[in-house]
DNA sequence: TTTGTTTTCTGAACACTGTTCATTATTTTC
DNA sequence: GAAAATAATGAACAGTGTTCAGAAAACAAA
């Protein structure tokens, strides 16, 4: 054991004791009210230290970004199972929504947020390509049942993908309370609106 | 010409100079680099005068908020002329696209962003409410036609805002470049996305 | 026109934000 | 134990929304 290795080491305890932090007062608090002095008061260092395992917040919540993809895939894992392709769709379809449902902070800053996104280099989303990948696998599953016929398999990505987005980010941001006059609750309307989401896509 | 109207007058007058002010730096440079300081500076004001004539920032934005939807109805006016319902839905979700993809400051601002949308008060979604409830009366009539059978509205209404959202919003925040490796562009991928959720559309 | 009152405006101050960096403290090496 | 390297600090910078005592301007009455 060198002490290269201890300072290695170190140094990666000190990364996830600051994420742990940042995520906890993300969890809690959100995005906006999570500050770098917030999170130095919680580790109990100042906020300068911070630095020297982050270059920017940023980086905090892109890390963040990455742990939110790795919950979300994780979610995706029993899916594999689901031998009959569309069925699997329309399973992923379900799990999407729930956990957009359950971790509305994560899944705002996966897919709504723009921060950790800023940079243009595209190895940011490597988490949310392998996700996009996922899906675009699975429908092509469905194609060799001959379903999806003349369809690219890129345009129904988004298609899909972008129908159920617009379920979940309406709901992280509040506008699914347009329905409250008629009664309705977010969670009945995203219910619903799966379903009838589903039912488009059998009749494509 | 009583002094207290023209008081009065002169109240509206600097709101809507402070108002144009806004607008000019939120076009300009967005939500998050629109702050009272810059505004007030554009006036050639104090920061603090712009607090005797808007409660708080938000303020400013949800009356941008409001105009976003006067903008977008305006838009929309010219689709009381096309007479077959399931057409007009269709042309409005072309519409709903556009405005989108012109105006995206106003968009984020009126179907993302949480901030004018903070209050409990659903007095603030009024112009939403009235741009949902359009949508709702096209749906009516499509189901006049025959089209939607067995299908609830609200529901109905819930699932198209959500899938033309969904990608209104992925373009907005820029998850649309996601697709960059297979070298499609966020145009190409919406002009598509829209064709195939209308295809989807035509035959549930 | 001058005085007194009311309205309007200012800009410093408060409590925050992300980030930097000279200084101090600790640890490691010789 | 002294010197060198590493780690941590916290004040400072430039920015944010918001407040409020005091200054300035506009108005009303004499």
């Amino acid at each position: 054991m060198t002490v290269a290795n201890r300072k290695q080491r170190e140094k990666q305890e000190m990364r996830t004791l600051i994420l742990d932090a940042a995520r906890s007062i993300f969890l809690e608090k959100g995005y906006d009210l999570t500050s770098i002095r917030n999170i130095a008061e919680k580790i109990e260092y100042s906020p300068g230290t911070i630095y020297l395992y982050f270059k920017e917040k940023d980086e905090i919540f892109h890390a963040l970004h990455e742990e939110g993809f790795r919950r979300m895939i994780m979610k995706m894992e029993p899916l594999q199972h689901v031998a009959e392709p569309f069925e699997r769709l329309k399973a992923m379809g379900r799990v999407y929504m729930e956990f957009a449902k359950e971790n509305k902070d994560f899944y705002d800053l996966m897919f709504i947020i723009q921060a950790p996104m800023n940079m243009e280099e595209h190895e940011k989303w490597k988490m949310g390509n392998q996700a996009l990948n996922f899906l675009k696998e699975v429908i092509k599953g469905c194609k060799k049942t001959g379903r999806f016929k003349g369809k690219d398999v890129n345009y129904l990505s988004f298609t899909i993908w972008s129908a159920m987005h617009g379920m979940c980010a309406l709901f992280c941001r509040g506008r699914c309370h347009a329905y409250e006059e008629e009664n309705i609750d977010p969670m009945t309307l995203m219910e619903n609106g799966y379903k009838y989401f589903i039912n488009m896509l059998e009749k494509i």
